[in-house]
DNA sequence: TATGAATGAGAATTCATTCAT
DNA sequence: CATGAATGAATTCTCATTCAT
């Protein structure tokens, strides 16, 4: 039926449209911040004023937990495919790794670092808090599984976890999508080796 | 003289508490950025008012300057003593980690990550971002002296170096002095193990 | 005529929608007051969305204005059947009061206090006002009359009805239909006794 | 010493310019209720900016809060008043009636009638409906008491008592102190004549 | 008739900053 | 040195209102 096509297609510029405010938000956030990013600015960014934000999320709390869940949504789809597509538990790392470089930094648009979890409301801070540790548990689980696995030699998990981590979440404080000398793949390449092998020659 | 005895103490204490001051503001900055922090907070940790803040500084904006600075001073220490202690560029890197750990997370007291540089005004931000990048140029630098002197496979300098700042400019988002299981030495042991040797067995 | 009848319905309907638009503002400005009172939260209540409001009124001072008016055609109404089946003044009195706490509580759905005229636009104002004041007069007027007949003490006709007025506006706030211990016919019972006799034991 | 003294001053003079503060926020909520009343309209009539207003209260619900408490209080002390003035519970019911006008119109400054206690947050509702419901049950107690003891004929003490407290919540909606021909006096007597006595001439 | 989408005006609130004392 | 008191700018958010469809 017309009406039907018609409703299907006003719900799909809709989800378009918050899926773009997610985006242009999560790049804000990613470079001032949550306070330090005003909704004027998102909205003028998107063309439209501020009041018009409301009519897509709730509040300025909301959005930021959305972008976070979007964030998770992209990690853990990288945590998984990196799992089924590495053998050894090394091989999941470095697929991690390049997956999820392509995650924050690729055409799907800016993501969100989960930098600020600890300033959101108590409900929303909990659940964010436990999806992210059990994401950081997947990749030490990695490092872990290839530990048992030969590939990997012995090493604190959860710490070199948390270096691996920090490395990646940083990127989209210098990365620039367009201005910059060095391609995602570049980067990855270099993440990787790090990652992998170590400065050290051998 | 008298006078300039009592001078001299006061100039002291006064250096003292900005000291004191910057800590305080670091460790604010630290968890809930520049925006996220208010004066009065800031304030209300070492027990005077927000207009007492006036006193040590001119500005808010001049406030996290400072913080940047002294951070940029303790990174330039540790680039400086890591080179003179380091041999090869695979020792000065692995000396910087362990000398840059101790310094963001140790009894100096929170240091501020320069995560805002971009949201400050023109004049500082040039400065800093000057400051900063030489910086980077200096561990990218011990890698690049380390790939000559065979100490370091090769690799890309700029990257590897943006990977190892990455990771530990992350650790003051996760480290909570005293509330946690590892000590910095582990932090950094399992730090320098992932730059130096990597994951990989062999 | 088809076409007639059509719209004979379709106004039917109209006048219909309208008066339920009335009594359920009515019950919420009385609740949360004028400004308390949000177009949402209105049109949910009629399931239909608060663009759609503007098909029955022109603007929210409008709805208002309406309801309004509605409550001075029914305490006008009040007045007049008062006057009519009462004999002598104290009668009329009695009568409005029970006939008042019927059209304010009663089966016709909530109807609108008068409190908030000051903050009406000045012609919607004036109009009320003037109505307002003339339906005081009709009371105090009742009294007036009671004082002549005998069947009344002497009194100030004005502030007596002020009394009576304000114990009537004030039931709304209190009075919950369905969910209350006391009947309407209680409540007129404990007013008219009130008015009539006072506390006083004889 | 010259310090206190100053430092007494100081928070007397605070609590001087609170205390107005309620009272003209009192009259705003009377004339135009809760969300009607602009905090920059308050300001504006003490002639400050409205910012300067959070330096006295913490929020605009704080401000309700503590108009209402303070009405209470007043309400409060009418009723002891009026029972230790009054030997009869008849003569208890005059007392306050006459008393609780002079608290409402009188020097004391506008008190806040409590109409809109379901529109704040559920902590501050359930502290003032607790002392509300306190309140009219004393009052109503006057009625029972004289019922005992003979100065009050037989009537239904609540619903008596909830007329009683209308007609004087609604005062303050019409009278304003100065442009009135009736004196508080004059409205106490015509008031406590038809609670006394009633309308009917015998 | 009614809805989706947006707007603009104004609301409360926060906060860096000032200044007399 | 530090505080009390205030300000002005900016921010989040709400809401009546509009208009194309």
């Amino acid at each position: 039926m017309e009406t039907a096509a018609r409703e299907f297609d006003r719900d799909h510029q809709f989800q378009q449209r918050l899926e773009r405010l997610l985006k242009v938000a999560a790049e804000s956030f990613n470079q001032k911040g949550f306070s330090g990013t005003s909704l004027k600015d998102v909205a003028a960014k998107l063309m439209i004023t501020d009041a018009a934000l409301y009519y897509y999320v709730s509040s300025k709390e909301n959005l930021v937990f959305l972008c976070y869940q979007r964030a998770l949504d992209l990690g853990e789809q990288a945590l998984s495919e990196a799992d089924s597509r590495g053998t050894t538990g090394l091989e999941k790392v470095e697929h991690y790794i390049r997956l999820q470089l392509d995650a924050l930094c690729g055409p799907q648009g800016p993501v969100a670092i989960l930098s600020e979890i600890p300033s959101l409301k108590a409900s929303h801070r909990e659940t964010l808090l436990q999806r992210a540790r059990a994401d950081s548990r997947r990749l030490a689980g990695f490092i872990r599984t290839g530990i048992e696995d030969g590939s990997v030699r012995a090493c604190d998990p959860e710490l070199t976890c948390a270096a691996i981590m920090g490395s990646l979440n940083w990127v989209p404080k210098w990365y620039h999508p367009g201005g910059h000398r060095s391609s995602i793949d570049q980067i990855a390449k270099a993440f990787v080796g790090l990652a992998n092998q170590g400065l050290q020659s051998r």
